[in-house]
DNA sequence: TTGCGAGATATCATATCTGATATACACTGA
DNA sequence: TCAGTGTATATCAGATATGATATCTCGCAA
């Protein structure tokens, strides 16, 4: 694993690798990561776009504004559900969501 | 709302209004929900395509039989989370899941 | 009829997620 | 320097999701 991507995912609370699996996430486990991760920078650029701060966002979705915060930091205690959720709020349709989704995970660095 | 949704709904258990809202989902509540019902009925092709029984599916992803039953059927129990974990173990791609996602979900009835 | 396998439903203790609150940090303008 | 705004981090009680277990229903074959 690269040490960039490492890092973002601990920094993030994730657990990356421990007694058992030291050195890498299962497939799986990676694709869902990065599903997160897609999803929450799609949700800040979203509401950036906006110019909405993390408050009024919160106040959209009924929450708050530190779980916008870790939404938007793709923390490990917030849910695809919440961010999704969060997204259509926001009038992000099925199909820009699938383009979210499909996104080849840039190519370049990490 | 069309009867046939509706009944859908709340036979897995969803509460389809209640006191303050009696008569629709809010779009952003019924596209979440949507979205939900076409990951779950992925699942199980998915699973049904591979010959594969719930339990052996509840055992390939770490889980129980009753938990994959309720997971097929889209119960409000289930998260989307684990939808996608589940389906990311059968080696769907994030290609895949965006197809799903972006589903016009079926023209026809209900 | 019996027995068996696949799936559905009910319940429950535990684990995880959630919104709220308090507070800290970074940056800006006065 | 200070005050104000936007974001990040810490903590926590309550809500929701989870896997396990037990049980029930079908459908089918002996």
């Amino acid at each position: 694993m690269k040490k960039g991507k490492r890092a973002r995912l601990e920094g993030a609370g994730w657990k990356v690798g421990d007694a058992t699996a030291f050195l890498e996430l299962s497939k799986e486990e990676a694709a869902f990561v990065d599903l997160k991760v897609a999803l929450a920078s799609s949700l800040k650029k979203c509401r950036q776009s906006k110019r909405w701060t993390q408050t009024q966002l919160a106040n959209a979705i009924g929450s708050s504004q530190p779980r916008v915060a870790k939404m938007e930091a793709a923390d490990s205690s917030v849910s695809i559900d919440l961010l999704i959720k969060a997204l259509l709020t926001m009038g992000v349709t099925r199909r820009d969501l699938a383009k979210v989704i499909a996104a080849p995970k840039a190519r370049s660095a990490a």
